[in-house]
DNA sequence: ACGGCAATTATTCAATCGTATAATAACAGC
DNA sequence: GCTGTTATTATACGATTGAATAATTGCCGT
Protein backbone atom coordinates (compact mmCIF):
# COMPACT_ATOMS: atom_id res chain seq x y z
CA UNK A 1 0.00 0.00 0.00
CA UNK A 2 1.55 3.56 -1.34
CA UNK A 3 0.82 5.91 1.01
CA UNK A 4 -0.41 8.99 -0.90
CA UNK A 5 0.36 12.28 0.49
CA UNK A 6 -0.60 15.48 -0.64
CA UNK A 7 1.50 17.13 -3.66
CA UNK A 8 2.76 20.99 -2.60
CA UNK A 9 4.99 23.60 -3.35
CA UNK A 10 7.33 25.36 -1.30
CA UNK A 11 7.61 28.67 -0.66
CA UNK A 12 9.29 31.53 0.68
CA UNK A 13 9.44 32.44 4.40
CA UNK A 14 8.04 35.85 4.03
CA UNK A 15 5.41 34.24 1.13
CA UNK A 16 3.96 31.97 3.68
CA UNK A 17 4.04 33.85 7.04
CA UNK A 18 1.74 36.18 5.03
CA UNK A 19 -0.34 34.05 3.96
CA UNK A 20 -0.74 32.34 6.93
CA UNK A 21 -1.36 35.85 8.61
CA UNK A 22 -4.53 36.84 6.06
CA UNK A 23 -5.89 33.37 6.88
CA UNK A 24 -6.30 34.29 10.08
CA UNK A 25 -7.60 37.65 9.23
CA UNK A 26 -10.03 36.01 7.50
CA UNK A 27 -10.77 33.16 9.61
CA UNK A 28 -11.86 36.15 12.73
CA UNK A 29 -13.40 38.38 10.38
CA UNK A 30 -15.78 35.63 9.69
CA UNK A 31 -16.31 33.71 12.78
CA UNK A 32 -14.27 36.04 15.73
CA UNK A 33 -11.42 34.87 17.49
CA UNK A 34 -13.04 31.51 18.34
CA UNK A 35 -13.44 30.96 14.30
CA UNK A 36 -9.25 31.21 14.75
CA UNK A 37 -8.18 27.95 14.89
CA UNK A 38 -5.10 26.29 13.91
CA UNK A 39 -6.73 24.19 12.05
CA UNK A 40 -9.42 26.04 10.03
CA UNK A 41 -6.46 28.80 9.79
CA UNK A 42 -4.36 26.16 8.45
CA UNK A 43 -7.30 24.90 5.66
CA UNK A 44 -7.41 28.51 4.66
CA UNK A 45 -4.44 29.05 3.61
CA UNK A 46 -4.13 26.07 1.90
CA UNK A 47 -2.01 23.95 4.69
CA UNK A 48 -1.91 21.77 6.90
CA UNK A 49 -2.14 23.06 10.70
CA UNK A 50 1.39 21.37 11.90
CA UNK A 51 2.68 23.83 9.33
CA UNK A 52 1.93 26.60 11.20
CA UNK A 53 4.24 25.65 14.33
CA UNK A 54 6.92 26.08 11.69
CA UNK A 55 6.63 29.44 11.03
CA UNK A 56 5.67 30.63 14.59
CA UNK A 57 6.53 29.39 17.98
CA UNK A 58 2.98 28.67 18.49
CA UNK A 59 -0.84 29.90 18.15
CA UNK A 60 -0.30 33.25 20.05
CA UNK A 61 2.51 34.45 18.84
CA UNK A 62 0.91 34.11 15.22
CA UNK A 63 -2.14 36.09 16.90
CA UNK A 64 -0.36 39.07 17.54
CA UNK A 65 1.42 39.25 14.29
CA UNK A 66 -1.93 39.08 13.05
CA UNK A 67 -2.86 42.08 15.61
CA UNK A 68 0.22 43.42 14.12
CA UNK A 69 -0.99 43.55 10.83
CA UNK A 70 -4.02 44.93 11.81
CA UNK A 71 -2.90 48.05 13.36
CA UNK A 72 0.10 48.72 10.95
CA UNK A 73 -2.75 48.86 8.18
CA UNK A 74 -5.16 50.95 9.83
CA UNK A 75 -2.32 53.21 10.92
CA UNK A 76 -0.80 53.59 7.45
CA UNK A 77 -4.00 53.82 5.24
CA UNK A 78 -5.27 57.28 7.14
CA UNK A 79 -1.49 58.47 7.22
CA UNK A 80 -1.46 58.24 3.43
CA UNK A 81 -4.19 59.82 2.67
CA UNK A 82 -2.76 62.71 4.71
CA UNK A 83 0.64 62.50 3.24
CA UNK A 84 -1.13 62.50 -0.37
CA UNK A 85 -1.62 66.25 -0.15
CA UNK A 86 0.77 69.22 0.08
CA UNK A 87 -1.31 72.19 2.35
CA UNK A 88 -1.59 71.37 5.83
CA UNK A 89 -5.19 72.06 5.74
CA UNK A 90 -5.93 69.80 3.64
CA UNK A 91 -3.94 67.01 5.29
CA UNK A 92 -5.88 67.39 8.01
CA UNK A 93 -8.92 67.26 6.98
CA UNK A 94 -7.83 64.65 4.29
CA UNK A 95 -6.71 62.41 7.79
CA UNK A 96 -9.78 62.71 9.33
CA UNK A 97 -11.76 61.93 6.69
CA UNK A 98 -9.80 58.60 5.89
CA UNK A 99 -10.35 57.45 9.22
CA UNK A 100 -14.31 57.89 8.91
CA UNK A 101 -14.62 56.52 5.60
CA UNK A 102 -13.87 52.80 4.19
CA UNK A 103 -11.83 50.90 4.07
CA UNK A 104 -11.27 52.26 7.49
CA UNK A 105 -14.66 52.19 8.51
CA UNK A 106 -15.69 48.56 7.23
CA UNK A 107 -17.28 45.95 8.72
CA UNK A 108 -14.34 43.35 8.73
CA UNK A 109 -11.81 45.97 9.98
CA UNK A 110 -14.20 46.43 12.95
CA UNK A 111 -14.17 42.53 13.65
CA UNK A 112 -10.86 42.61 13.69
CA UNK A 113 -9.59 45.27 15.85
CA UNK A 114 -12.37 43.95 18.06
CA UNK A 115 -11.43 40.37 18.40
CA UNK A 116 -7.96 41.90 19.04
CA UNK A 117 -8.83 44.56 21.68
CA UNK A 118 -9.70 41.89 24.27
CA UNK A 119 -6.48 40.50 24.63
CA UNK A 120 -4.57 43.89 25.24
CA UNK A 121 -5.86 43.29 28.84
CA UNK A 122 -4.76 39.77 29.24
CA UNK A 123 -1.37 39.34 27.32
CA UNK A 124 1.39 42.20 27.56
CA UNK A 125 2.77 41.59 24.47
CA UNK A 126 -0.47 42.87 22.86
CA UNK A 127 -0.29 45.71 25.06
CA UNK A 128 2.70 46.87 23.77
CA UNK A 129 1.58 46.42 20.11
CA UNK A 130 -1.41 48.58 21.25
CA UNK A 131 0.43 51.53 22.95
CA UNK A 132 2.90 51.31 19.78
CA UNK A 133 -0.13 52.25 17.15
CA UNK A 134 -1.46 54.91 19.87
CA UNK A 135 1.51 56.77 20.15
CA UNK A 136 2.51 56.83 16.34
CA UNK A 137 -1.14 57.89 15.47
CA UNK A 138 -0.91 60.67 18.22
CA UNK A 139 2.47 61.68 16.92
CA UNK A 140 0.80 61.74 14.03
CA UNK A 141 -1.88 64.06 14.98
CA UNK A 142 0.18 66.33 16.76
CA UNK A 143 2.30 66.75 13.92
CA UNK A 144 -0.35 67.63 11.31
CA UNK A 145 -2.08 69.62 13.97
CA UNK A 146 1.31 72.07 14.34
CA UNK A 147 1.65 72.33 10.45
CA UNK A 148 -2.20 73.31 10.16
CA UNK A 149 -1.71 75.75 13.24
CA UNK A 150 1.29 77.66 11.69
CA UNK A 151 -0.11 77.64 8.34
CA UNK A 152 -3.19 79.19 10.11
CA UNK A 153 -0.51 82.06 11.75
CA UNK A 154 -2.05 81.15 15.18
CA UNK A 155 0.17 79.88 18.36
CA UNK A 156 0.34 76.52 19.50
CA UNK A 157 1.88 75.38 22.66
CA UNK A 158 3.22 72.12 22.77
CA UNK A 159 0.86 71.29 26.17
CA UNK A 160 -2.22 72.26 23.91
CA UNK A 161 -1.35 70.60 20.62
CA UNK A 162 -0.77 67.35 22.55
CA UNK A 163 -4.43 68.08 24.81
CA UNK A 164 -6.16 68.51 21.00
CA UNK A 165 -4.65 65.56 19.88
CA UNK A 166 -5.91 63.38 22.55
CA UNK A 167 -9.39 64.85 22.33
CA UNK A 168 -9.03 64.63 18.34
CA UNK A 169 -7.95 61.24 18.55
CA UNK A 170 -10.61 60.09 21.09
CA UNK A 171 -13.51 61.80 18.87
CA UNK A 172 -12.65 60.12 15.74
CA UNK A 173 -11.99 56.81 17.20
CA UNK A 174 -15.53 57.08 19.00
CA UNK A 175 -17.78 58.01 15.75
CA UNK A 176 -15.37 55.54 14.70
CA UNK A 177 -16.68 52.60 16.70
CA UNK A 178 -19.80 53.82 16.83
CA UNK A 179 -20.44 54.52 13.36
CA UNK A 180 -19.33 51.40 11.89
CA UNK A 181 -20.88 49.22 15.03
CA UNK A 182 -24.23 50.59 13.75
CA UNK A 183 -23.41 51.17 9.60
CA UNK A 184 -27.43 51.43 9.34
CA UNK A 185 -27.81 54.28 11.33
CA UNK A 186 -25.56 57.05 9.35
CA UNK A 187 -25.21 58.23 5.69
CA UNK A 188 -22.62 57.17 3.56
CA UNK A 189 -21.03 60.74 4.26
CA UNK A 190 -22.73 61.68 7.99
CA UNK A 191 -19.70 59.94 9.64
CA UNK A 192 -17.25 62.15 7.88
CA UNK A 193 -18.97 65.39 7.49
CA UNK A 194 -20.21 64.94 11.47
CA UNK A 195 -16.45 64.30 12.11
CA UNK A 196 -15.22 67.53 10.22
CA UNK A 197 -17.54 69.82 12.12
CA UNK A 198 -16.85 68.54 15.77
CA UNK A 199 -12.88 68.86 14.93
CA UNK A 200 -13.51 72.57 13.99
CA UNK A 201 -15.16 73.28 17.11
CA UNK A 202 -13.09 71.01 18.95
CA UNK A 203 -10.16 73.21 17.86
CA UNK A 204 -12.27 76.21 18.29
CA UNK A 205 -11.96 77.25 14.25
CA UNK A 206 -14.59 79.39 12.39
CA UNK A 207 -17.49 77.02 11.13
CA UNK A 208 -16.41 75.87 7.77
CA UNK A 209 -12.55 76.57 8.04
CA UNK A 210 -11.19 73.00 7.55
CA UNK A 211 -14.06 71.70 6.02
CA UNK A 212 -15.10 74.00 2.93
CA UNK A 213 -13.02 74.34 0.12
CA UNK A 214 -11.02 77.36 -0.62
CA UNK B 1 -19.50 2.25 49.69
CA UNK B 2 -21.70 4.91 50.25
CA UNK B 3 -21.11 7.79 48.03
CA UNK B 4 -20.63 10.64 49.55
CA UNK B 5 -21.92 13.68 47.79
CA UNK B 6 -21.68 17.24 48.23
CA UNK B 7 -23.96 19.20 50.61
CA UNK B 8 -25.08 21.83 49.35
CA UNK B 9 -28.18 24.88 50.34
CA UNK B 10 -31.14 25.75 47.23
CA UNK B 11 -31.12 28.72 46.16
CA UNK B 12 -34.31 31.24 45.13
CA UNK B 13 -33.72 31.75 41.23
CA UNK B 14 -32.69 35.63 41.11
CA UNK B 15 -29.99 35.19 43.55
CA UNK B 16 -28.73 31.95 41.86
CA UNK B 17 -29.04 33.53 38.60
CA UNK B 18 -27.38 36.82 39.78
CA UNK B 19 -24.19 34.61 41.12
CA UNK B 20 -23.88 32.68 38.26
CA UNK B 21 -24.08 36.43 36.49
CA UNK B 22 -21.41 37.35 38.98
CA UNK B 23 -19.15 34.77 38.58
CA UNK B 24 -19.27 34.93 34.81
CA UNK B 25 -18.25 38.28 35.17
CA UNK B 26 -15.10 37.62 37.91
CA UNK B 27 -13.53 34.47 35.45
CA UNK B 28 -14.12 37.62 31.97
CA UNK B 29 -11.91 39.88 34.35
CA UNK B 30 -9.33 37.59 34.73
CA UNK B 31 -8.34 35.99 31.88
CA UNK B 32 -11.04 37.08 29.61
CA UNK B 33 -13.51 35.55 27.63
CA UNK B 34 -11.46 32.19 26.53
CA UNK B 35 -11.36 32.14 31.35
CA UNK B 36 -15.03 32.12 30.86
CA UNK B 37 -15.91 28.40 31.22
CA UNK B 38 -18.54 26.63 32.94
CA UNK B 39 -16.59 25.24 34.98
CA UNK B 40 -14.38 27.97 35.75
CA UNK B 41 -17.47 30.19 36.62
CA UNK B 42 -19.52 27.29 38.12
CA UNK B 43 -16.31 26.68 40.77
CA UNK B 44 -16.19 30.54 41.34
CA UNK B 45 -20.35 31.05 41.91
CA UNK B 46 -19.58 27.70 44.43
CA UNK B 47 -21.85 25.50 42.20
CA UNK B 48 -21.18 22.62 39.77
CA UNK B 49 -20.91 23.08 35.96
CA UNK B 50 -24.19 21.29 35.53
CA UNK B 51 -26.34 24.18 37.06
CA UNK B 52 -25.82 26.76 34.52
CA UNK B 53 -27.86 24.61 31.96
CA UNK B 54 -30.66 24.99 34.92
CA UNK B 55 -31.18 28.63 34.54
CA UNK B 56 -29.89 29.25 31.22
CA UNK B 57 -30.47 27.59 27.90
CA UNK B 58 -26.99 27.23 27.41
CA UNK B 59 -23.90 28.85 28.09
CA UNK B 60 -24.03 31.43 25.03
CA UNK B 61 -27.62 32.98 26.93
CA UNK B 62 -25.66 33.09 30.07
CA UNK B 63 -22.83 35.48 28.33
CA UNK B 64 -25.49 37.18 26.64
CA UNK B 65 -27.46 38.12 30.42
CA UNK B 66 -23.88 39.01 31.44
CA UNK B 67 -23.10 41.76 28.68
CA UNK B 68 -26.54 42.74 29.03
CA UNK B 69 -25.85 43.07 33.68
CA UNK B 70 -22.67 44.76 32.75
CA UNK B 71 -23.88 47.42 29.92
CA UNK B 72 -26.50 48.47 31.92
CA UNK B 73 -24.64 49.01 34.76
CA UNK B 74 -22.21 51.76 33.06
CA UNK B 75 -25.08 53.57 31.72
CA UNK B 76 -27.46 53.56 35.30
CA UNK B 77 -23.98 54.64 36.99
CA UNK B 78 -23.65 57.82 34.13
CA UNK B 79 -26.99 58.81 34.30
CA UNK B 80 -27.50 58.32 38.42
CA UNK B 81 -24.50 60.64 38.92
CA UNK B 82 -26.40 62.94 36.31
CA UNK B 83 -30.02 62.79 37.81
CA UNK B 84 -28.40 63.73 41.20
CA UNK B 85 -28.50 67.41 40.85
CA UNK B 86 -30.76 69.94 39.97
CA UNK B 87 -29.36 72.18 37.42
CA UNK B 88 -28.75 71.39 33.94
CA UNK B 89 -25.14 73.03 33.43
CA UNK B 90 -24.41 70.53 36.63
CA UNK B 91 -26.05 67.60 35.49
CA UNK B 92 -24.33 67.25 32.51
CA UNK B 93 -21.07 67.97 34.07
CA UNK B 94 -21.58 65.76 36.35
CA UNK B 95 -22.69 63.26 33.49
CA UNK B 96 -19.50 63.77 31.51
CA UNK B 97 -17.29 63.39 34.91
CA UNK B 98 -19.11 60.21 35.80
CA UNK B 99 -18.16 58.40 32.78
CA UNK B 100 -14.59 59.08 32.67
CA UNK B 101 -13.97 58.69 36.31
CA UNK B 102 -14.15 55.40 38.88
CA UNK B 103 -16.11 52.78 38.91
CA UNK B 104 -16.47 53.12 34.41
CA UNK B 105 -13.15 54.09 34.06
CA UNK B 106 -11.81 51.55 35.66
CA UNK B 107 -9.68 48.14 34.64
CA UNK B 108 -11.86 45.64 35.33
CA UNK B 109 -14.98 47.35 33.42
CA UNK B 110 -12.87 47.80 30.17
CA UNK B 111 -11.64 44.25 30.71
CA UNK B 112 -15.41 43.20 30.42
CA UNK B 113 -16.25 45.61 27.81
CA UNK B 114 -13.45 44.41 25.63
CA UNK B 115 -14.46 40.93 26.24
CA UNK B 116 -17.47 41.33 24.94
CA UNK B 117 -17.63 44.04 21.91
CA UNK B 118 -16.23 41.10 19.67
CA UNK B 119 -19.32 39.47 20.07
CA UNK B 120 -21.46 42.34 18.35
CA UNK B 121 -20.14 41.44 14.70
CA UNK B 122 -20.90 37.91 15.00
CA UNK B 123 -24.01 37.50 17.09
CA UNK B 124 -27.29 39.24 16.47
CA UNK B 125 -28.04 39.01 20.16
CA UNK B 126 -25.43 40.52 21.50
CA UNK B 127 -25.62 43.31 18.47
CA UNK B 128 -29.36 43.70 19.94
CA UNK B 129 -28.22 44.47 23.46
CA UNK B 130 -25.47 47.20 21.82
CA UNK B 131 -28.00 48.59 19.83
CA UNK B 132 -30.23 49.01 22.94
CA UNK B 133 -27.74 50.50 25.47
CA UNK B 134 -25.96 52.70 22.64
CA UNK B 135 -29.61 54.32 21.37
CA UNK B 136 -30.55 54.47 25.44
CA UNK B 137 -27.28 56.63 26.12
CA UNK B 138 -27.88 58.49 22.94
CA UNK B 139 -31.49 59.51 24.32
CA UNK B 140 -29.78 60.52 27.92
CA UNK B 141 -27.46 62.94 26.09
CA UNK B 142 -29.78 64.66 24.18
CA UNK B 143 -31.97 64.73 27.03
CA UNK B 144 -29.53 66.69 28.78
CA UNK B 145 -28.31 69.00 26.59
CA UNK B 146 -32.21 70.06 25.57
CA UNK B 147 -32.39 70.54 29.24
CA UNK B 148 -28.91 72.59 29.35
CA UNK B 149 -29.57 74.72 26.11
CA UNK B 150 -32.78 75.44 27.52
CA UNK B 151 -31.71 76.74 30.89
CA UNK B 152 -28.98 78.69 28.98
CA UNK B 153 -31.27 80.48 26.54
CA UNK B 154 -29.82 78.92 23.11
CA UNK B 155 -32.07 77.19 20.80
CA UNK B 156 -31.43 73.99 19.42
CA UNK B 157 -32.96 72.79 16.67
CA UNK B 158 -33.65 68.74 17.31
CA UNK B 159 -31.15 68.22 14.04
CA UNK B 160 -28.39 69.56 16.03
CA UNK B 161 -29.38 68.45 19.22
CA UNK B 162 -29.06 65.08 17.85
CA UNK B 163 -25.75 65.80 15.86
CA UNK B 164 -24.26 67.24 19.27
CA UNK B 165 -24.91 64.27 20.97
CA UNK B 166 -23.60 61.82 18.77
CA UNK B 167 -20.49 63.57 18.76
CA UNK B 168 -20.08 64.28 22.36
CA UNK B 169 -21.18 60.55 23.25
CA UNK B 170 -17.89 59.77 20.54
CA UNK B 171 -15.86 62.09 22.08
CA UNK B 172 -16.28 60.41 25.93
CA UNK B 173 -16.13 56.91 24.35
CA UNK B 174 -13.05 57.49 22.49
CA UNK B 175 -11.46 59.34 25.84
CA UNK B 176 -12.99 56.39 27.85
CA UNK B 177 -11.52 54.00 25.95
CA UNK B 178 -7.51 55.35 25.27
CA UNK B 179 -7.47 56.29 29.10
CA UNK B 180 -8.35 53.31 30.43
CA UNK B 181 -6.34 51.02 28.31
CA UNK B 182 -3.81 53.31 28.83
CA UNK B 183 -4.24 54.08 32.14
CA UNK B 184 -0.78 55.28 33.39
CA UNK B 185 0.13 58.19 30.66
CA UNK B 186 -2.82 59.90 31.98
CA UNK B 187 -3.28 62.06 35.58
CA UNK B 188 -6.28 61.10 38.18
CA UNK B 189 -8.06 63.99 36.93
CA UNK B 190 -6.74 64.95 33.54
CA UNK B 191 -9.04 62.55 31.49
CA UNK B 192 -12.08 64.51 33.15
CA UNK B 193 -10.80 67.94 32.28
CA UNK B 194 -9.84 67.45 29.01
CA UNK B 195 -13.17 65.88 28.37
CA UNK B 196 -14.86 69.42 29.77
CA UNK B 197 -12.89 71.68 27.97
CA UNK B 198 -13.15 69.58 24.63
CA UNK B 199 -16.92 69.46 25.56
CA UNK B 200 -17.15 72.78 25.75
CA UNK B 201 -15.31 73.49 22.50
CA UNK B 202 -17.41 70.88 21.14
CA UNK B 203 -20.63 72.69 22.02
CA UNK B 204 -19.37 75.92 20.91
CA UNK B 205 -19.82 77.47 24.94
CA UNK B 206 -17.50 80.02 25.97
CA UNK B 207 -14.02 78.50 27.80
CA UNK B 208 -14.81 77.49 31.38
CA UNK B 209 -18.54 77.75 31.04
CA UNK B 210 -19.24 74.38 31.32
CA UNK B 211 -16.35 73.12 33.42
CA UNK B 212 -15.94 76.24 36.02
CA UNK B 213 -18.20 76.37 39.26
CA UNK B 214 -20.67 79.75 39.28
C1' DA C 1 21.19 13.88 -12.41
C1' DC C 2 21.56 13.31 -7.82
C1' DG C 3 22.24 13.84 -2.78
C1' DG C 4 20.91 16.19 1.17
C1' DC C 5 18.59 19.76 3.65
C1' DA C 6 14.34 21.40 5.43
C1' DA C 7 9.65 22.62 4.32
C1' DT C 8 5.50 20.25 4.57
C1' DT C 9 2.35 16.49 5.61
C1' DA C 10 0.35 12.93 8.41
C1' DT C 11 -0.72 11.14 12.72
C1' DT C 12 -1.06 10.91 17.54
C1' DC C 13 -1.79 12.74 22.30
C1' DA C 14 -3.50 14.65 26.36
C1' DA C 15 -6.42 18.27 27.81
C1' DT C 16 -10.51 20.72 27.82
C1' DC C 17 -14.67 22.18 26.02
C1' DG C 18 -20.19 22.37 26.20
C1' DT C 19 -23.86 19.40 26.77
C1' DA C 20 -26.81 15.51 28.14
C1' DT C 21 -28.55 12.28 31.50
C1' DA C 22 -29.35 9.92 35.78
C1' DA C 23 -28.89 9.85 40.76
C1' DT C 24 -29.63 12.37 45.00
C1' DA C 25 -30.44 15.56 48.61
C1' DA C 26 -32.81 19.77 50.17
C1' DC C 27 -36.78 21.93 51.11
C1' DA C 28 -42.08 23.13 51.04
C1' DG C 29 -46.66 21.71 51.92
C1' DC C 30 -49.49 19.11 54.45
C1' DG D 1 -42.77 13.67 60.36
C1' DC D 2 -43.73 12.19 55.93
C1' DT D 3 -43.92 12.83 50.94
C1' DG D 4 -43.43 14.85 46.57
C1' DT D 5 -41.17 18.17 43.91
C1' DT D 6 -37.09 19.94 41.96
C1' DA D 7 -32.72 22.20 42.61
C1' DT D 8 -28.32 20.36 42.59
C1' DT D 9 -24.64 16.98 42.07
C1' DA D 10 -22.15 13.49 39.74
C1' DT D 11 -20.69 11.26 35.80
C1' DA D 12 -20.18 10.31 31.14
C1' DC D 13 -19.83 11.44 26.11
C1' DG D 14 -18.35 13.11 21.72
C1' DA D 15 -16.14 16.88 19.64
C1' DT D 16 -12.48 19.96 19.30
C1' DT D 17 -8.45 22.15 20.70
C1' DG D 18 -3.07 23.29 20.53
C1' DA D 19 0.92 20.88 20.49
C1' DA D 20 4.45 17.21 19.60
C1' DT D 21 6.58 13.73 16.73
C1' DA D 22 7.71 11.03 12.78
C1' DA D 23 7.50 10.29 7.91
C1' DT D 24 8.01 12.16 3.33
C1' DT D 25 8.49 15.08 -0.55
C1' DG D 26 9.96 19.23 -2.97
C1' DC D 27 13.79 21.68 -4.40
C1' DC D 28 18.60 23.86 -4.42
C1' DG D 29 23.49 23.36 -5.03
C1' DT D 30 26.63 20.89 -7.21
Amino acid sequence: MASARRSYSRASEAERREDLILATLDCIAEDGIKGATVRQIAARAGVTAGLIRHYFTGKDQMLQAAYRAVMDGMTRTAIKAAREDEAPRARLRRFIIANLTPPITDSRTLSLWAAFISHIQTDPSFAAIHRENYLAFLQEVETLLLAFFDERGTALSPKQCRSFAISLNALVDGLWLEGTLAADLFDEHELADSALASVEALLRLTPGELALEK
